[in-house]
DNA sequence: TTAAATTCTAGAATCATTCTAGATAATTGA
DNA sequence: TCAATTATCTAGAATGATTCTAGAATTTAA
């Protein structure tokens, strides 16, 4: 029961990254993976879990983000040179940019057609196609 | 002609932006705007002016990068959370971004169809829409 | 030529991020 | 359960790109 083991979902998705259930990863994963859909910046968490009563370092909120994007759990969203943004959605899809807000806005995979890619230079494969529509 | 007034062409630029053609500014334009398409970085093209004998302070390169992106001249491309590029080709067009080299290819709009965009949010307009394929 | 406006500069300041190295906590296996 | 091992956390320093500052130099317009 969900009142009884709040924490089980995220200890086994933890467990699954290879990475320990510690007190700041376990308050960090709630905010980020209980919440639905967010895009957060480094120090945007580190205010979260900290206004949530947890002491977390702002280092240990960069640790962290990073080691949940190599596992797989965030995507990091760069629009603006000079800060990293966070995407708890990983599966295929694109942005809004509101450049006098500095949100991220999801668009659905659906919402956009992309044609065949351009044939790709020579000795490379592809990693990610961003498409990052700017409105303002 | 070319060899007796070779900095026409740039002067009549800077003066449609209401940018007065200094020393300093004639030498950025040059190596930005007569060596076709270029992506670089303030510190790239700051290395490049040096090189070229000109004595042009850093933060030089950084204001007028920015003065010709707000004229239209450079367009500001993010890729890279960290540092900026700046593309001296202002059509509309999409990047390969070669993520080991950090350095950026055209695609010209033609090689990638976009369908049609998807609904805005409220109260807002295109500004433009960025299209990245990271590759390595 | 001269005053006004712009631009340039070195160096300081800022901001996001990463690094360091020691302290703390979690896990493993006896 | 209890070390021993390993991972993680932390504060604060370091870094790197960029912006700011304020005074000096240059350019322009009249």
């Amino acid at each position: 029961m969900n009142t009884i083991r709040p924490y089980t979902q995220i200890i086994d998705r933890l467990k699954a990254a290879k990475l320990r259930p510690t007190r700041q990863r376990l308050a960090l994963s709630k905010l980020l993976f209980e919440r639905g859909d967010r895009h957060v910046t480094a120090e945007q968490l580190h205010a979260d879990v900290m206004a949530a009563g947890i002491k977390v370092s702002l280092a240990t909120v960069y640790n962290n983000l990073h080691q949940f994007t190599g596992a797989g759990l965030l995507r990091e969203v760069v629009v603006d040179s000079g800060r990293s943004y966070f995407d708890t959605n990983t599966t295929s899809h694109f942005h809004f940019f509101h450049e006098a807000s500095g949100e991220l806005e999801d668009i659905p995979v659906d919402d956009l057609v992309l044609g065949a890619l351009p044939k790709l230079p020579k000795n490379t494969s592809v990693k990610r196609v961003d498409v990052i529509i700017r409105v303002r």
